[in-house]
DNA sequence: TAGGTAAGTAACAGATTTGGTTACAAATGT
DNA sequence: ACATTTGTAACCAAATCTGTTACTTACCTA
């Protein structure tokens, strides 16, 4: 898997920490180890799927659309998937047609891996970003609440 | 993802269709729609991790080395997982270490992300090469028992 | 033992992807 | 007006992936 989902993962950690403030993409770029540029690819695929809100100008940045606790994990993987739509998914193979059984195996694989994908979507909705930043909030033990990069 | 996943796959398939009859690598590419040295590699892989044998010389091939129904495809993900660390794995950021958000995020996400690879292990470990070949068999429905390609 | 067959493997090429970067237009507040 | 920040397009270097060639090693058979 790319980056990106665990950037975006990033970022909508750090918009929960700043509640009602937005945040310019050159800081969520500087926490996030990236650059401002690939920090705002990604928040134009949030933006897209609804869960964060952008301004421009001074002052301006971005802030969550929706509280934390009703952003999971499944949502990001579901915009990050709208804008790259193979990100889970069982590479095709280019089996050949002549043969039936290359001819079957595909949608078979398919079949097969329903369940597996199901799953983890499963597990990624039980997860919300209020939830990962309660985790972050405790492994920091009270030290740098939110800004400090 | 690569297609490495779904060709080994098809090719664990493919052998189950002829139990005890090493296939060369040559159909076996046939097959899959790719080149033998691919699959020599895959195979490589494979038999590494005790998936398959192979034989060399006149009449060689490759054949399961354990019955099907005692190959998962959690075991093929574990293969070709062993042959390239990331498979499933979340992309690791490279958060701004001067940050403590950015330093614990990796951890955190790692965590968090823990019981959906979990979750989808749990899922493929269900689904073996027997059954994978019992679904083709009926998805081709009687006609081309194994060759053809 | 000679020759053929097939695996094992190294090396390389072309295409694709990825992340970073620059540059610039559009919007927004002061 | 002017500074600031998003929104995008364009491009680059690096990495990756698949296919391919070439060659060695092992094994079987005539």
């Amino acid at each position: 898997m790319n980056t990106r989902f665990a950037v975006a993962t990033h970022i909508l950690a750090y918009l929960a920490h700043s509640p009602g403030q937005p945040v310019s993409s050159d800081v969520l770029a500087g926490s996030a180890g990236t650059h401002p540029v690939v920090v705002r690819r990604l928040l134009g695929t949030l933006g897209a799927a609804g869960l964060v809100r952008s301004q421009r100008g001074t002052g301006g940045g971005t802030l969550l659309a929706r509280p934390p606790a009703d952003i999971s994990l499944l949502d990001v993987y579901r915009a990050m998937q709208q804008a790259e739509p193979d990100l889970f998914q069982v590479g095709s193979t280019t089996p050949n047609q002549a043969c039936d059984l290359g001819r079957v195996m595909q949608q078979t694989l398919d079949q097969l891996f329903g369940p597996a994908i199901e799953a983890m979507c499963t597990a990624l909705a039980a997860v919300s970003v209020a939830q990962l930043q309660q985790q972050l909030h405790q492994r920091l033990a009270g030290r740098c609440p939110q800004s400090s990069a």
